[in-house]
DNA sequence: AATCACTGCAACCGCGAATGA
DNA sequence: TTCATTCGCGGTTGCAGTGAT
């Protein structure tokens, strides 16, 4: 016996909202909320429509503060860094985009940043052109210093790195599969270290600065709130993107626990804006990642990336290649 | 002008998770 | 503890619009 659908598929309307039905559904939501059961919602608003259909439409289309229209740089660059950082977790990268959806953030995703990203060079010098941008990515977090006041440079508009360069070689540096429940593992070591931004302890899948944190969880899902023991500091945990105030300035960083087994950090501003120096720990210590990360080392970090398939082929030549894979 | 290919996006589908009886 | 129901997510599809031939 299969799965039974969650509506009488029958008497259901498929396919676009049309305008009455959008203010139908509008209306009733806004007197009556949403009730918490979306199945029964669509017959008490005097719908036809499956709840699982009025659901997306208002998640999608009709709620309030719902941002449409084109991506800003900046946004390009937190659905890179996040991606890059825990794949394709949709509701999770949206939850740093106020205003987005997830839909609209995959849709983005799949039609024009990845192309963005992989329409930069022609597949014949791809491969070059990301050691390099990754050995200069590098080469820029050896000679700078991490601390709550440390200013963001090796990415800005005075690096030789363009946006996209950037992003390309997070989404090359990085195993993006390293999501939420990949990092669980590492996170749930309860290893205590001193690290950027300040001295923090992992410990029980939860972050905590100094040696007090009370913590909760803001939503229920995959952000936990954590606050300081002092009251001022609170930090939000989404998968592994995370942020931190301090001292008025607002740091978020990225997390990555997986790149040549060693546990990295990547140090952003407050808007999502990362700064491009992972700092990693080695042998139980806080340092700078390598400098000389070898063309082959790229390469079989990437091979190794099943969600960077996308990049290039080895086994085609160029005119083979696609410009991308899905 | 007709046809075809491509693009962007809204919507659907199925699955696992969460919830409650 | 079990089971049914509902929710939420990510992958996929369908289609309208647009540009190229």
């Amino acid at each position: 016996m299969g799965r039974a659908p969650c509506c009488d598929k029958a008497n259901v309307k498929k396919g676009p909202w049309s305008p009455e039905e959008d203010a139908k559904l509008k209306e009733y939501i806004d007197k009556y909320g949403t009730g918490g059961n979306w199945i029964a919602l669509p017959q008490k608003a005097g719908l036809k429509r499956c709840g699982k259909s009025c659901r997306l439409r208002w998640l999608n289309y009709l709620r309030p503060n719902i941002k449409h229209g084109e991506f800003t740089e900046n946004e390009d660059r937190i659905i890179c860094s996040l991606f890059a950082n825990i794949g394709s977790r949709w509701s999770i990268i949206a939850a740093q985009l106020p205003g987005r959806t997830d839909n609209d953030i995959k849709n983005y995703w799949n039609t024009k940043l990845k192309k963005k990203l992989m329409g930069i060079f022609p597949p014949s010098q791809r491969k070059a052109h990301q050691a390099a941008t990754l050995s200069s990515l590098l080469q820029t977090s050896s000679s700078s210093s991490i601390s709550p006041t440390s200013s963001y440079k090796g990415y800005n508009s005075a690096s030789s790195l363009t946006d996209l360069e950037f992003a390309s070689s997070l989404l090359s540096s990085n195993n993006c599969c390293t999501n939420a429940a990949a990092a669980a593992p590492v996170l749930q070591a309860q290893e205590n270290f001193v690290g950027p931004p300040q001295n923090y302890q992992i410990k029980d899948n939860l972050l905590m600065f100094g040696s007090e944190a009370s913590c909760s969880s803001s939503d229920g899902s995959s952000n936990n709130l954590i606050n300081h023991g002092n009251g001022e500091r609170e930090y939000e945990y989404g998968g592994n993107y995370g942020e931190v105030q301090m001292g008025g300035l607002q740091q978020s960083f990225l997390y990555n626990g997986n790149i040549d087994g060693n546990q990295r950090f990547m140090i952003s501003n407050g808007d999502g804006d990362v700064n491009g120096n992972w700092i990693q720990k080695q042998n139980g210590m806080w340092s700078d990642p390598p400098l000389d990360y070898g063309l082959e080392e790229i390469k079989q970090l990437i091979s190794t990336s099943n969600c960077n398939n996308f990049l290039f082929d080895e086994n085609k030549t160029d005119q083979e290649k696609p410009m991308m894979y899905y």
